[in-house]
DNA sequence: ACTTTTTATTACCAGCGGGTAATATACGGT
DNA sequence: ACCGTATATTACCCGCTGGTAATAAAAAGT
C-alpha cells in the first residue's frame, strides 16, 4: 500500500524473531518513529496508529511503554532538552571568556537544532503538554535564555564583547537559532557543521570587540561609561 | 450599527454598498478574532465554535463569510503577506545602498512580525492548507528569501555590507527575526518599535563595512530585564 | 510441563469538531 | 404591505483519533 520507506531505520520489530531486544531499545525506538512523524506531519496530524504502523506493531502496543500521545511527545521534547543542558554543562565547565563561550554555545545549539529530538525543542507546542509538563519545558526554556544573557554579560564584563543589552542581544542569537530547527533538513545542501560554523561566525562577528580579536586576559578593555556591568 | 448614509443621497446604491460595507466589515471582525484565537490557543486547538462565540454568533453563521476553517486560515496567512509585501515595494521604490535597504528591511519586517497578522506568517503551519494554498505560501516565502539575499547581494556590491555569503546571512537575520512572532506578547516589556530598532542594530552592525558600532546612538537603556518572556 | 508475567492483538467506545441541511428572521427594494 | 435576499439559528451528521477492555501469544521463572 504505503511505500513504507526503507524502514530499515532499525526497527526491533521487524524480524520476527528478534523480538528479545531489551525493553529501553523499543522504547527508543518508539521515541525514534514518533519523533520523526511528528516532525514530518505536524504533531495533531500524526496518529499514533501511523506511529505504530511504522514499527510495524498496532497502536494499544504503544501503551506498554507510554501512557499516551502526550506522554511520548514530553519524552521526545526532554531527549532534546537533555542534549542543551549536557553541552551547556561542558561549556560551563570549560570556561573561558564570555565570547569564548557565546561562540561555544551557538555553535553547539545550532548543531543540536539539526536534530530530530532538537528540532522538537522549538516545533512543538507547549500547549499540547499537560501543564505540568508545561511548566517544565517553561522553566527549561528560561533556563537557556539566562544561559545565552549570561555568557553575553560575561562577555561585557570580561571585555571580550562590546557593550550591548544582553537581554536583546540573546533574543536575537537564539531567535536566529531557533529557526533552524524549523528549516534545515538533512538531505539539504547544507551539512550541519557548515552551518553552526556560519551561524557561529555571523552572530557573533558584530559583537566582539574591534580593536583586539583576541582578548586573552585583558580586562578594562572598552568600558563604555554606559555599561555598568551586571 | 453603522451610521447609514444619509437617504437623501441621490445615489441609489447607497444601501447597497453600505450593505457590502457592513459585510466587509463583519468579514474583517471575523478574521480578527479568528487570528487572535488561532495564536492563542493555535488552530488546532482553536474551535469554529468559539471563533462564533466570542463574536457572539453561531458556527454557521461564518459559513456566510468563508468556506471553511481552513479558508478563514488562509485569508489570515494573507492579511499578513499583503504587509510584507506592502512594505518591500516600498522599500524597493525608495532606492539606496544595500545596507540602508536591508536595515529598512528587518525594521519593517520585525514590527510586522509584531503584529497578529504578521505573526500568523510563522506561527501557522502550511501544512494545515490545502495544497493549492501551501504552494502560495511557499512561493511567498521563497520571494521574501530572495528580497533579503537580494539587499544583501546588493550591499556587497555597491560596498556597503562587506563579503559574506548572501544566503546564509540572509538565514541568520530572517530567522532571527521570524522568531520575533514566536515570543512577542503586546503586553510585554518592549515595545515593538525598540524592538525593531535594536534587531536592525545587532542584525546589521557586522555587516556594515565601515565598523559603525554606533553604541553612542542607542544608548542601551539599563532597564531590569527581569521579565523573561519566552 | 505448568504458571506467571510481559507483550501484543482485535474489537470497540466516546468525544470532539468541522461541516451541512432545514429553517427562521431581519431588512432593503418596490 | 409584500417579496426576495442576505443572514442567522437549531439540530444533526460523520469521520477521525485517542484511549480502553478483553484476550491471545510469547518469554521467563519454577
Amino acid at each position: 500500500m504505503d511505500a513504507r520507506g526503507p524502514s530499515s531505520d532499525s526497527s526491533p520489530w521487524m524480524p520476527f524473531e528478534s523480538r528479545r531486544r531489551a525493553r529501553d531499545e523499543k522504547r527508543d525506538a518508539v521515541l525514534r518513529t514518533a519523533v520523526h512523524l511528528f516532525l514530518e506531519q505536524g504533531y495533531h496530524r500524526a496518529t499514533l496508529n501511523e506511529v505504530a504502523e511504522r514499527l510495524n506493531i498496532t497502536k494499544p502496543a504503544l501503551y506498554n511503554y507510554f501512557r499516551g500521545k502526550e506522554d511520548i511527545l514530553f519524552e521526545c521534547w526532554a531527549l532534546g532538552q537533555e542534549r542543551v543542558d549536557d553541552f551547556i554543562a561542558g561549556i560551563d565547565a570549560a570556561g573561558g571568556t564570555g565570547l569564548n563561550k557565546l561562540r561555544k554555545l551557538i555553535r553547539a545549539y545550532a548543531e543540536v537544532m539539526t536534530t530530530d529530538y532538537g528540532a522538537s525543542l522549538v516545533r512543538f507546542d507547549p500547549r499540547d503538554l499537560t501543564e505540568k509538563n508545561s511548566r517544565v519545558v517553561r522553566a527549561a526554556k528560561r533556563s537557556i535564555d539566562r544561559t545565552f544573557r549570561k555568557y553575553i554579560a560575561d562577555g561585557i564584563a570580561d571585555g571580550s564583547i562590546g557593550p550591548c543589552d544582553p537581554k536583546m542581544t540573546a533574543f536575537v542569537i537564539a531567535g536566529s537559532l531557533n529557526w533552524i530547527g524549523h528549516w534545515f533538513q538533512r538531505d539539504g545542501a547544507m551539512s550541519a557543521e557548515a552551518i553552526a560554523g556560519e551561524f557561529t561566525e555571523r552572530l557573533t562577528e558584530g559583537l566582539a570587540v574591534k580593536s583586539t580579536r583576541r582578548v586573552a586576559s585583558t580586562p578594562a578593555k572598552r568600558k563604555k561609561s554606559s555599561g555598568g556591568t551586571r
